[in-house]
DNA sequence: TGAGATAAATTTTTT
DNA sequence: ATTTATCTCA
């Protein structure tokens, strides 16, 4: 009799679900149904007679964990899914250094610093030991700490490497261990983990505590790892750990798909499972489900120009569907213009919805000109990355109360609230604070309590000791009353809620709502009936902010609304859409200009793109423009490489936008469009032939498109003459290059920065800094 | 000590 | 073009 669960699954889907004992590798082409195959083994595992509370599955965002586990649970019909240990590596690892901290000697409580908190402590170190910051940069020297800790060098092992000595004396940094050393110290002292430390402190857990490990290789007697490839060494040596006893890990993957390998992530961990184990059962899904034939051939056809990978052909039985539409706009605004268009079009002509649509680029920075055709167009859509909810400083200044609340050492935390809202104690005090805490091995907030012992004037010791007495008086209240009520309580004892109430400004406005919303949040999880996670009971502020730390935009998402999604290649992992536009087909931005010195790299891109193209179901449209702003200056860029690796006979090529008459011609392969198209692949042979480093990184230097062209907005007249600042006065009339003419009816700001309230004619009231916008003055 | 002016960096991707 | 860090002056 088969279960319902096997039901309409594959030959090879079914064979994977199946197994049950001993290690499995799943290599996943994109789309080939992985998800279902993860849920069906879950189900399988426990229907075969597994307890619930025995297994362990590790995905890369919270939001697959909770898939995962809906699925499960749906699959199951009954409630013993609640039971499973599912999770990302972060937040599982989070929980059980959270009942295990002591032993590491960190407090219960210990902060999760984010990448921000990172950073900042690294600044202070660079600074202490008076190193230029111009040289150690501190997300260069993050960057480099994050590494060792992914790759399990503590920075004793790595004062002792000597290819990392010589990576660093070449680049001219060589005390990069001695940072490392003391970052790794100042955390400590503060209570404190950073992000690699989940990973770095749960592998030293495991390492140097055998009953700890005893005690979780018996509770995690079935692994599941999801997105394998994107795995770095701590994590598999982790998960190696725990699997030794029983050896029933699973893991699933594509290599084709891995776009993380500046997180530390690498294939080779692909490599290595099958070398540490000898009895690897090996299962290849080839078939997709998701994508038209058109989508697949043009993917593969463009991941075969990568050398290393693992020979797999990814076929569908779905039908030819449209040809990928290849589209070039004159600057980054028309290529919004373009997409939006395109959209509404679609939504007419096909009946989709707004959620069927997602648009695709390689940096959060390029949303701007999207988002803004969108609300011209009255699409609702929805961006996710870029800072979340939790980071905005006026949210994360009110966490840091709490973070204070629940860890006392926690320096970071610390300096944030000291003095905000203002309370006199400013940065001489805190400089002063900090020199003392370092000088007596204590932590900053001991030095507060004892700041009597330290002479501080009458003010600032007043102003110290109402500090403390109000901190520990909030530590006091959270023994009687549960982490909502003590936030509220934070919120009318400190000012902030009043405060921010006050100010009515747009921007206070949106800050009040978000504290709002903060506590909202906080009152939320304080009375659900078990956590996010499954775990049962621990409602403890603690708990609350290491959850919070770890929850990432997308993650926030329910799913439900109907929304054009926004988001980077990286964030799109995962998901499917119908319709999918990868946008700013460029050189220098996809690929990255980043990551185009060495194969390795622009191999990774290559990946990233086929990651893109393969997230669409029936609709690719692949757009790039001639020339686009980045740091405000308008730039060229040539095509990007991968849209020439692409089966030229497969692209249905067109251009859109750019010039200010033909709006309506958005047209699908006019003659006039189709010989533009094709003149675009005018560069393909210099190209080619410089796949040398040298040759291929340098910029070109393509005559200059007139201005003229550029905003269709608005087209600056023949006799265009900036004019200086100081010859505008309030009345003038005025053109802007971009938002065309206009009357300028104040000047305010001051005399080396001066800002004029202009209303223009047809695009409203703008201030304009006029040291930057270029205004000619109209007699 | 804090506001305001000036200089400088920013854009790779994320837990 | 915008944001962030640093400096200057009240």
């Amino acid at each position: 009799m088969q279960q319902a669960y096997l039901n309409g699954l594959n030959e090879r889907q079914k064979e994977a679900v199946e197994h049950i004992k001993g290690p499995l590798m799943i290599i996943a082409g994109a789309g080939s149904g992985k998800t279902k195959v993860l849920t069906s083994r879950i189900a399988h595992l426990m229907h075969s007679g597994v307890d619930s509370f025995n297994i362990l599955a590790l995905t890369f965002t919270n939001k697959a964990a909770a898939e995962m586990k809906e699925r499960v649970e749906k699959a199951l019909g009954n409630t013993e899914a609640r039971n499973l240990y599912i999770g990302t590596f972060h937040s599982v690892f989070a929980r059980i250094l959270r009942a295990e901290a002591s032993k590491l000697g960190y407090p219960q409580s210990f902060t999760i610093y984010d990448t921000d908190d990172s950073r900042s402590v690294l600044k202070q170190v660079i600074n202490d030991m008076g190193l230029d910051d111009k040289l150690y940069k501190p997300n260069i020297v993050h960057n480099r700490i994050s590494a060792a800790k992914n790759a399990l060098v503590g920075p004793a092992e790595y004062a002792m490497d000597n290819f990392l000595k010589q990576e660093d004396a070449r680049s001219n940094r060589p005390q990069i261990a001695e940072i490392y050393a003391s970052y790794v110290a100042r955390c400590f002292k503060s209570g404190a983990m950073d992000f690699d430390d989940l990973l770095f402190k749960m592998h030293e857990l495991l390492r140097d505590f055998p009953e700890v490990l005893h005690k979780y290789q018996h509770k995690f007697k079935y692994i599941l790892i999801d997105e394998y490839q994107d795995t770095n060494p701590v994590q598999y040596q982790i998960a190696k750990l725990l699997a030794a006893v029983h050896e029933n890990l699973c893991v699933v993957g594509d290599d084709a798909q891995s776009i993380y390998s500046f997180r530390g992530a690498t294939i080779e961990n692909i490599l290595q499972f099958q070398k540490d184990y000898d009895d690897v059962k090996l299962v290849k899904l080839e078939q997709n489900y998701r994508s038209s034939k058109s989508i697949i051939e043009v993917a593969n056809h463009v991941i075969k120009n990568n050398k290393g990978q693992i020979p797999k052909e990814l076929w569908t039985d779905n039908d030819e569907g449209d040809k990928i539409k290849l589209v070039r706009t004159m600057t980054d605004n028309d290529e919004g213009k373009f997409v939006a268009d395109a959209i509404q079009e679609n939504k007419l002509r096909n009946h989709f919805l707004n959620s069927e649509f997602a648009i695709l680029y390689r940096t959060n920075a390029q949303s701007r000109s999207f988002e803004e055709s969108l609300r011209r167009a009255g699409v609702a859509y929805k961006i996710y990355g870029g800072l979340s909810f939790y980071q905005r400083k006026e949210v994360k200044d009110f966490i840091a109360y709490l973070r204070i609340i629940a860890n006392t050492k926690d320096e970071e935390g610390l300096k944030r609230i000291i003095n905000y809202p203002a309370r006199g104690i400013g940065k001489t005090t805190v400089e002063k604070c900090l020199v003392i805490a370092s000088e007596q091995n204590i932590t900053f907030f001991e030095v507060l309590e004892k700041a009597k012992a330290f002479g501080f004037k009458a003010g600032t010791l007043t102003a110290i000791e109402e500090f403390v007495t109000m901190i520990k008086y909030f530590q006091n209240q959270l023994t009687k009353h549960n982490a909502y009520d003590v936030a509220v309580q934070v919120g009318k004892h400190t000012n902030i809620v009043k405060e921010l109430f006050n100010d009515k400004s747009t921007e206070g406005l949106a800050r009040y709502e978000n504290v709002q919303e903060l506590l909202n949040s906080i009152k939320e999880w304080t009375e659900s009936p078990s956590n996010e996670d499954g775990e049962q009971g621990d409602k403890s502020l603690g708990a609350y902010l290491q959850q919070i730390t770890l929850i990432t935009d997308s993650d926030n998402d329910n799913g439900n609304e109907d929304t054009v999604k926004l988001m980077t290649v990286h964030a799109a992992k995962g998901l499917e859409f119908s319709c999918v536009f990868v946008v700013g087909l460029e050189e220098t931005l996809f690929p990255s200009g980043m990551s185009v010195n060495t194969r390795e790299e622009l191999e990774e891109e290559r990946r990233l793109f086929y990651v893109a193209v393969t997230r669409a179901k029936k609709h690719l449209w692949l757009s790039y423009a001639n020339s686009r702003y980045r740091f405000g200056q308008l730039v060229q860029n040539d095509p990007s490489r991968f849209i020439d690796e692409m089966p030229e006979e497969m692209l249905d090529k067109s251009s859109a936008g750019g010039g200010a008459r033909n709006q309506s011609s958005s047209g699908w392969g006019s003659a006039y469009d189709r010989m533009h198209g094709g003149n675009t692949r005018g560069w393909t042979e210099p190209k080619q032939k410089s796949s040398s480093p040298s040759t291929a990184s340098k910029p070109s230097y393509l005559p200059v498109t007139p201005p003229s062209t550029l905003n269709k907005n608005h087209i600056p007249s023949e006799n265009f003459v900036a004019a200086d600042p100081s010859q505008l006065e309030a009345g003038m009339k005025i053109e802007h290059q971009k938002f065309g003419f206009g009357v300028i009816k104040e000047i305010e700001g001051s005399a080396h920065n001066p800002i004029a309230l202009i209303l223009f004619d047809k695009n409203g009231e703008k201030k304009i800094m006029l040291n930057y916008a270029k205004l000619s003055i109209i007699p």
